[in-house]
Order: structure tokens, then sequence, then C-alpha cells
RNA sequence: GGCGCCAUAGCCAAGCGGUAAGGCACGGGUCUGCAAAACCCUGAUCGGCGGUUCGAAUCCGCCUGGCGCCUCCA
């Protein structure tokens, strides 16, 4: 369903503020997300950009737009080379097993998927023809079998980061290498050394440098111009601003991109997560354990700009939480009868209409879900309060209703947690079958003993009005 | 050294000129055989000091404490 129209504004690290989001065709959105090198499993921290990424596009498909999602993989690179060359596997096999990895990731996130994912070492092609304009033009040289970007040949060089050349250049933490004609020129295409693969090429055989593959993908995909490019905020500089400088130099006109979008970092503790830092937690390991989904709340109840805070506890809070909508948004809850609870008589339906305001104007603003989702958590609670009041369902379907479909635009999934019993689901409910009959007869020792025993097995049991009921415990 | 960002209740986190969203935790209640869940109640004047303003967490300055980028990085 498409929300009324309205204005979207986003971020803009080019020009530092918010802008009204306006798209090269009416209608459709090219979207270009900086993916990964595949050198090794992925972290949190790639799940922050990739939620983040998805919740964008999901957002703006939601307000009908067509979203084309580009996102590359750079399959070659030195980290790729000297991980293989250490294992003694081929860097094709390293790449791909790792890229099978994200996908299914991505998937398991509740990301949805790209619809083209290019890999740099299958446009290379595109990647010479682009060098090769790059030297006619004069912003590119070749040296011994290298080829450099002339960053001094483009003169908003630093427009992104804000930055001035000389101030780079009194960084004076560059490795300096004579062949250059300048300390800040980037390598745009890699002479072959000993065991590394390589392609052939004008300039001998050798390798695209890092940030030329993007440059290559985007134009290739997206037709040389881009609406919404991303990453994550450390991909500023030098990547792509190195990108803005290469297309824009060999495209001849500008801006190549006209939204650069880019999501804070995940912190562990004070510190940034990173893999050189050695404090990076696993994506896998938070999927293996079902808390997928928790995660992508973790990272809505936050800003996409900002940095997010990992915890284990702050997971875990964020598991809760979304139990908590999960009850809510379950058109089966029980629905209690107990006396001395008072609903409030809210009337539900002006709530879920007011709701649906908040969280779209929320959404429109650059994309404010920790807002987007306290209007989740105001429709749950009200809809609880109305159920402990003894509401019947017909009462609470339309704050419920509106509850599934905002969670549903964020792509988190409010449905009722599936048992993960496996073939236990009739033994289980047999027992409580028994355990009533026990309660009935007042036996609490023994009723106790089931309940506490089958919490020790991972499946926890409520007594409601109408009954006991049980859910697995996920993961 | 250069550029930039941030400091809001126990933790996480919105708000960015009109007297502090939301989540988790804690405590007190209701309900319950007990429990769980749910619901109700309870908590901050926004790092410090000045300034601008009728009015500032929100603008400016200084200070203190963190962080990021400048090198591979989502």
């Amino acid at each position: 369903m498409t929300a009324p129209a309205g204005t979207i504004r986003i971020y803009n690290t080019l020009s530092r503020r918010k802008e009204t989001f306006e798209t090269i065709d009416p209608g459709k959105v090219r979207m270009y997300v900086c993916g990964v090198t595949p050198y090794d499993s992925a972290h949190i921290g790639h799940g922050m950009s990739m939620t983040v990424f998805d919740i964008i596009r999901r957002y703006l498909e939601h307000r009908g737009y067509e979203v084309r999602h580009i996102q590359n993989f750079t399959d070659i690179d030195d980290k790729i080379i000297a991980r293989a060359n250490r294992e003694g596997i081929d860097p094709n096999d390293l790449t791909e097993d790792l890229i099978s990895q994200w996908h299914a990731e991505t998937a398991e996130l509740g990301a949805l998927p790209a619809s083209y994912y290019p890999r740099a070492t299958q446009e290379v092609g595109p990647i010479i023809e682009m060098i090769e304009g790059l030297i006619e033009k004069g912003h590119a040289y070749p040296v011994g079998g290298d080829v450099y970007f002339r960053v001094r040949s483009f003169p908003t060089y630093g427009k992104l980061s804000h930055r001035d050349l000389d101030d780079l250049f009194s960084g004076a933490r560059i490795e300096v290498d004579e062949r250059k004609d300048d300390p800040l020129d980037f390598a745009l295409w890699k002479a072959v050394k000993p065991g590394e693969p390589s392609w052939e090429s004008p300039w001998g055989p050798g390798r695209p440098g890092w940030h030329i593959e993007c440059s290559a993908m985007s134009s290739t995909y997206l037709d040389g111009m881009v609406d919404i490019h991303g990453g994550g905020s450390d991909l500023i500089f030098p990547h792509h601003e190195n990108e803005i400088a290469q297309s824009e130099a060999f495209l001849g006109h500008e801006p190549f991109a006209r939204y650069w979008v880019h999501n804070g970092l995940v912190k562990v503790g004070a510190d940034k997560m990173s893999k050189s830092l050695g404090n990076f937690v696993r994506l896998r390991d938070i999927l293996d354990r079902g808390l997928g989904p928790a995660f992508r709340l973790m990272v809505l109840q936050g800003h996409y700009r900002a940095p997010l805070t990992y915890s284990e506890e702050g997971l875990i809070a964020a598991e809760r939480g979304l139990e908590r909508l999960r009850l809510a948004a379950d058109p089966d809850a029980p629905v209690s009868d107990a006396d001395g609870i008072e609903g409030g008589g809210e009337d539900l339906a002006a709530l879920a209409a007011e709701s649906d305001r908040r969280f779209h104007e929320a959404m429109d603003d650059d994309f404010n879900s920790p807002i987007a989702v306290s209007v989740l958590f105001d429709l749950a609670r009200a809809i609880n309060r109305e159920r402990a009041g003894g509401a019947d369902g017909a009462t609470v379907e339309p704050a419920r209703a509106k509850l599934a479909e905002l969670a549903g635009v964020l792509g988190v999934d409010v449905t009722p947690a599936e048992s993960d019993a496996g073939n236990a689901g009739p033994f289980i409910d047999l027992l409580l079958k028994v355990r009533g009959e026990l309660r009935a007869a007042k036996q609490w020792a023994l009723s106790d003993l089931i309940r506490d025993e089958l919490a020790a097995l991972g499946v926890s049991v409520e007594d409601t009005a109408g009954g006991a009921t049980w859910s697995a415990k996920r993961g």
C-alpha cells in the first residue's frame, strides 16, 4: 500500500544539509550502495549498513518509488590476495565463498536483495575503458605499469569530505611514492606482482585499484548518474571522494551522485568496531542465535547517521521490546477479562490514523526511524491496554492492523514467533493438557514442576484466562 | 598537526528556539494458586561556565571529557 504523497527530505553529506528528495527520473530511484571487499566474514557493522539501506529502500518503495538498487563486491584487493595466499587457496574460491555467505546473511537479516550485485573482477573491461578515458583527458597518467589519478587535475577534489588539498598534504601520513606527480595521487591500476591474479591492459598485466571499480560499476549499471550513493561514513574519505573525482572527471558532468548518504558506525564500548581493532562481532553469531530481527530493531531505535553503540544488553533489550510488539500485533493474542484492569476505552481507529501520520512524518524527515519505532510502541501499549480491559478482537483490530502494517514498512517481522519445537509440539500440548487437569485439582507442586522443566528446555508456559499457552524460545 | 562530530535519566536513544519521545532495566501496584505476560504508577532540566533572547537541551563563545576521518575499513 502506498501512503499519501509527502515530501521526503534526506541529509546529503555533500551539502551537509537535509535536502528535498527529487529523483532523476520521476518515480524511480537509482541507488548505489558500496558493498564489501570480501576477505573475511561480515561483522555487525556490515549488518548495520545493510539494515540501514534496506530500510531506506523499503521506505522509498513504500512511498511509491521504483528502486533500482545496486550493490557491488570489490572482489579483488590486497587483503583478498594476502589471505588467499596465506591459506594456499585461489582468491576466487575465497571470494565466492564469502559472497555466498553474504547473500545468506542478507536474507537472514531480513534485508531485501539488491537488484544486481556487480563484481569488480567481472567489470575489468569497463574499468580499463574508464582509465583510458581519464588518461586521454589528462586526469591520469601511467607510470611503469601503474596508472595514477592526478588529484590536482580535479579542482573540486575534497568537496565531499570537506577537506582542503593542502590540509590533506599536511597530514603527512601518506607514503610518498617518488614516481607519483603528487603524494595524494592514487592508483587506478596496479601492475601485477608475483603470485597475484592479473588482467591484460594497455599498461601491461595488472589489476584495478581500489576506487575505480565503483565508478565503473555505478556508471555501467545506473547510466552514469545516481540518485542515492551510500555506504558507511568511513567511506567518505578517501573512497567516495576519489570516486567522485574519477567519475566526474570521466563523465564530464556533475554531480555524478545527487545524494550522498552515509550511515554511522557501530561502536563497541567507546571505540569504533573494526576488523583492524579486533573488537568485532560477527553477524553470523547474532543470526545463529535468532536475534537478526532484534538487531534490526536495535538499529532502527537509533538514527541511521548516528553511531550505534552495540552491546549484548542492548541486543537483548531490543529482543524484549520486539516480543512486546509481536504480542500486540498477534491477532490471536489472549484477551484478558480480569477484574480490576480497565481499558482506556480509546478510539483505536483514530489512534491508528494518528499513528500513521506521525510515522510518515518521521520517516519523511531523513528517515527518523527512532520516532517511527516509538509510534509502534505507542500502538502496542494502546492495544495491550484495551485487551487487558477485555476488549474483543474487532475493537482492537484497527490499531493491530496498523501496527503490523507499519512494522512491515520497516521490515520488522512481528508475525507470531514460530515454534522451534519441531515435532515436540503435540507432546507439549499433551503435557499442558495434563497440567491443566492437575491445576484443576490444585496439584500445584506437579503443575509447577511441568512448567519449570519445560522452561529448562526452552519452552515458556503462560497461564491465561483462556488456558495455558506456550512458546519456544527462538534460537 | 589538520578537518569534523558528540556529550540528554542506571543503560540505549529521539528532540535541534517555546518549559524533555520511545525502548530496556529498577522500584511500587493490579491481575494470578504461585509465576509469567500484560496494564497502571514512579525517575532527568539535558557535561561545566558565560552570552544572545520574552524564552535555550536546542543559537554563540570558552572549558572539560569522548569519538571519527586524515592509512585498509560498512
